[in-house]
DNA sequence: AAAACTTTTGGTACAAAGTACTATTACTGA
DNA sequence: TCAGTAATAGTACTTTGTACCAAAAGTTTT
């Protein structure tokens, strides 16, 4: 019930180390691959993209996501974590990869497949910084993004729409927040995040009832009106709930 | 507060089709792209996994998924399509990507990075056979996988790992299921996949209150036992409560 | 210093959903 | 006709979710 095709990689290599190998690598052997990084942060209200401005061609001066190609001897995703690095000075980011995107004339150098990733980042903790080629980096809403170079608009809507996914069953918003937060800024995130009000009594009882917080018996200062009590995530007693089978749900 | 690196891409070209081209595809592009399919279907009472034994080098004679190198004027996510029908003659599935798998030393010939799709199927609905360097074809229950070629076996753990996230949440089910089922048999699907005993009255009661299953006004035959209803997934129904705001929970 | 304002916090009452369990029904095969 | 098996119906109870109200604790305004 078979019936032999041609020139499948299979049937010009033959084996591994048949003489057709270079063939098969002129072939095949063609593509370049990149990365691209979703950075998002959370401030003012607005969850916020991390941009480069573009310092080479092609599309000079536009705005892009950090991203660049990957070296023949380097992992994919080690690639990621270096070219985040390499553009922006930000370091030690967990990043999730997102999609492949992988259309024939994505870019106009060549054949490049770039890999997506996305990570959430608290804007306080990490001070991005121009570097290598990048002429410039900026945070802008994601309600009001600016024209993408590449695909890279797409990219950006599919890693938030990943976001929105995982937020309502992961407890992912407390990367964006800081350290010591008050449930109104938490209720505050979700909103931004979600597009979705909550009812605020009801809101803390939910979260409360989790046991995710720990209570820092501390308040905020510096506000125009009563202050509210500070948290933190506890990190610990998530893994003590998850192990028994919690699940994070909003 | 920059620091000119040398030999990224965007240094090497300079600008579109400077004359420093070909450097640059020297350097950046020697990928290679392959996908891997995971292709699962649901038969007596497990989870079954398509599986072709290889009729070529690397790893003949091996099983592995279905799965080829792109072709460099292929799109990524048609490659995939079109791997899956050479090798098992499956067509018009709606394939999903999992992950990209970019290590460098990933594949014995090269390097080649792949691409994992997945896929739900009926398994009476389509009839794989072997085809193309494919020497047969099997399905095999994913609780008792046999050795898999390269990194395949991970592939299909993250698939899998992606289908259980997903089932809970979206009513995927359903594409496993026949045409016609039993609430009992719904159940049984879900308690394979989940590795969870549901109760049975509930959990009829759940599904039903969901207004996603049409009554077929049919019963079971040839069971030894008192038979079932038989309802089919309402795909209408499921949209137009999708449109509302349904979110399928389980 | 009192009043107005804003946000936090505590609480209650009701509605909806989930869970445990029991009983009944409809079929097959002995 | 009886035992066995799985489907179906129903009920009581518990947990969770939602709407809403009111008090408290600060700041700013009058």
């Amino acid at each position: 019930m078979k019936e032999k095709k041609t020139d499948t990689i299979e049937d010009v290599i033959g084996h591994q180390f048949s003489a057709y190998y270079k063939i098969a690598i002129e072939k095949f052997f063609q593509f370049a691959m990149s990365v691209d990084c979703v950075i998002l942060g959370y401030h003012e209200n607005g969850i916020k993209l991390l941009v480069i401005e573009r310092g080479a061609e092609p599309h000079l001066g536009k705005m892009a996501l950090p991203g660049d190609l990957v070296y023949p001897n380097e992992d994919v995703n080690s690639a990621a974590v270096r070219v985040l690095k390499d553009l922006t000075g930000i370091r030690n980011v967990d990043m999730i990869q997102t999609k492949c995107y992988g259309k024939v004339d994505r870019h106009p150098i060549g054949r490049v497949a770039t890999i997506g990733y996305y990570a959430l980042i608290n804007v306080d903790k990490y001070r991005p910084l121009a570097n290598s080629w990048a002429d410039n980096v900026y945070w802008v809403d994601v309600k009001d993004l600016p024209e993408l170079a590449f695909d890279h608009r797409s990219i950006v809507d599919d890693a938030l729409e990943t976001l929105r996914e995982r937020v309502r069953h992961q407890p992912l918003g407390f990367h964006l927040l800081p350290m010591k937060f008050t449930l109104g800024e938490m209720q505050a995130l979700y909103e931004a995040v979600l597009d979705e009000k909550f009812d605020k009594a009801n809101f803390r009882k939910r979260i409360l009832s989790m046991g995710l917080l720990k209570d820092l018996n501390e308040l905020q200062s510096d506000v125009p009106h009563r202050p509210g009590r500070l948290f933190s995530f506890d990190e610990e007693a998530y893994k003590r709930l998850l192990a028994k089978g919690f699940s994070f749900g909003l």
